[in-house]
DNA sequence: GCATTATGTTAGTGAGTATTAGCGCCACGA
DNA sequence: TCGTGGCGCTAATACTCACTAACATAATGC
């Protein structure tokens, strides 16, 4: 009757952290608050500090272990072996879609919610993926040994985004299929040929540039467009919840309350930036759908407006359905619009591809969008210079045209 | 080989108060956690609760035996004797400076932390160091008749004080030399010939009221200033971590995160009113060297000024040097500075007593001080009609001059 | 030699506390 | 007249700390 505390697991840790990875991957890490993550365990709030030093401490801990988790799921499958088999590689993909299918949290944390670690955190982190992504490497060249070590790498990348993609999903899918489609794809974009690097237009790179610097335009910005734009950059780089209103309104050139003179708040501004973003994918597909001449075509041409379009935003829709700052109302006309421009994909890959029904359709879609979404948030990969075709190949590859 | 727990000693109770004294002198009660004193025992915190019932019974406990061995050395020197002889107050003296060097937590912590206590805990001090003054004040008037009942406390007193002062010295002093010179300094104070006490000038004690109230001033004081003098007021009467920021803001008009609009911190705010205790105290030695005609009217000046500043300001510097809220940098600032105004002191002490060198003046200009701000933070003391000169008195006295 | 007691430890709680952030008003100056 | 900076508030949140419950072991008495 005497409503003691709770059993003490021995592994109280370990389950701390199972439950703060789940939470961190569904709404986000600063949608979480430490007494959300002890409830959730059973425990309160100060409980966590037995465990855990910090809050980012948690963080780190569960991304290195979820990396790590990984990386031993591949040395499983390919071992040390400097030269892992064809099967042994196809082991290596089957283990990877039961793991992504299993425990969404562990593929998708560390590409994510990276941004809110430590630096040193970070460090680690960047080291450990780094030793994972090497062996994948590895195993590539073993069965396509004519790649050059950095294209190799690409299709890595694009192969860890493909399992990455599940945590997308929060329905439930019947997961044998579910499996063998991450599979397929995966295996599909790990066999893709890139196409051949031109030499970068130079005046392409140049108008780009220009059209990111908006102050040495002749016609200068608005006050509201200028704050839009550096928002915007603001939210891509450091997150909706690292930037104040004082930075936003720095990075226009006012003082912080003065952004309230153009945006009532801050969510109302960050609604503007989405609009912006959705209101380019949709000028888009308007534009594929006047010019396209059959579904093959259309999709390429979605995904080349999807391309330019995230080269810019990255992924601030997705972040936009996680913030608890936008109403219910908002967060749901989010979604629509998300689910609206999924669906345009949908309907045009099940009718190049009738064997596939469009659960099946939205699986691949997704992977297609978060191979985009992944990359673009890499320095390193978008630094290539043909990344924007790469990309598009990437893609197209993953929607098996 | 095998790291068991610890030992278990007999005394493990007197053991823990001995560390919780020490660390509570050097630190302050709130900057030592319970588990601080446990593990500077060698054991962890809730072992503490085997022997205490409290942290509160902690210092109660320190404080009050910390009162009983200085009663326990008061008695064994005069006894029950209701008319000590001038050998057995000698005798007195040579008891409690030999304490007083040895033990210096003792004759420090009932009048430094006191205010830390539960009520009833400051109750029982109050009794039983009233006892031990009482024995002292039998003792003086044994020796010095003529002395009213009053007087004779207010003596007792400063020379209590005066061992007292021993505990701010964390250098190493050659003993014997430091006990003869707090006994000789006791003696003096305890024979000090205190000024006629003056009906008192309602005019100055109007001036002085006036001058604390400042929102009746005409000229209304900025947030800035108010909070400072607010924060000053409050960190005086009831210690920096009793205090908190709602506390500090409602006494100045405001909520208490808007106080962060003004001062960066709590911390900060502490420095801003020590910069404004220091200002005065150099002021005041400014002033003096301007006007003093030689080292004995100097010396005079900056007990007065001294007096003036500490009255409305008590310890505050003192406390300061214990914070750990303060960074490194800025305590070791705090020091200097004090140390800077003390041996201004020392200085001219030494030019006036050739025979003394800086050791033995440093000494004896920190009896002075400590006689000032201990006394001022007694009520029953600071309602004397006289005090301030009384105070002038007995720090000339102390002094030598 | 063994139960009992005194003393420790580990994981947890509850009540704060400093600090941040978003939000907004108002007087002022170009 | 509009934009702005100064100053203010409320709400929320990570973290601290004294203290407790349950279990564990050393010391002790019979």
């Amino acid at each position: 009757m005497s409503r003691t505390t709770a059993a003490r697991p021995r592994n109280r840790k370990a389950q701390l952290a199972a439950v703060a990875a789940e939470l961190f991957r569904t709404h986000g890490y600063h949608e979480v608050g430490i007494s959300d993550i002890a409830a959730a365990a059973g425990v309160t709030g100060p409980a966590i500090y037995r465990h855990f030093t910090d809050k980012q401490d948690m963080l780190a801990h569960v991304v290195l272990s979820g990396v790590d988790e990984l990386a031993e799921a591949t040395n499983r499958a390919i071992g040390t072996d400097p030269h892992p088999s064809a099967e042994q590689v196809e082991d290596m993909l089957a283990t990877m879609a039961k793991l992504s299918v299993e425990r969404r949290e562990l593929t998708a944390l560390w590409r994510t919610q990276r941004r809110h670690m430590r630096e040193s955190d970070r460090a680690a982190t960047r080291r450990r993926s780094r030793e994972l992504l090497d062996n994948w490497t590895r195993a590539l060249r073993a069965v396509r040994p004519e790649l050059a070590e950095a294209d190799a790498e690409l299709l890595c990348w694009a192969a860890l985004s493909t399992f990455g993609s599940a945590s997308m999903h929060s329905t439930r899918i019947a997961k044998r299929r579910f499996e063998r489609v991450l599979a397929e794809r995966a295996r599909a974009v790990l066999h893709c040929t890139l196409p051949e690097s031109a030499p970068p237009a130079p005046g392409a790179q140049a108008r780009d540039t220009a059209a990111e610097v908006t102050e040495s335009q002749v016609l200068r910005a608005s006050r509201r467009e200028q704050l839009i734009t550096e928002a915007g950059r603001l939210f891509q780089v450091r997150g909706f919840h690292e930037v104040s209103m004082d930075d936003i309104g720095a990075a226009a050139g006012i003082s912080g309350p003065s952004v309230y003179r153009h945006f009532p708040s801050k969510a109302a501004l960050f609604l503007a930036v989405s609009q912006r973003v959705t209101d380019r994918l949709e000028r888009g597909r308007q534009r594929v759908s006047e010019t396209a001449t059959d579904e093959t075509a259309a999709l390429r041409g979605l995904i080349s407006s999807y391309v330019e379009t995230m080269f810019a935003h990255a992924d601030l829709l997705g972040v936009g359905q996680q913030m608890s700052a936008l109403s219910e109302g908002e967060r749901a006309e989010l979604r629509r619009v998300q689910r609206d421009y999924v669906s345009e994909w949908v309907r045009l890959l099940c009718a190049l591809q009738p064997e596939r029904d469009t659960q099946e359709g939205r699986i691949i879609v997704h992977i297609a969008l978060t191979i985009a979404n992944d990359l673009l948030r890499t320095r390193r990969i978008t630094a290539r210079p043909g990344i924007r075709a790469e990309l598009e190949t990437l893609m197209a590859t993953a929607l098996g045209l």
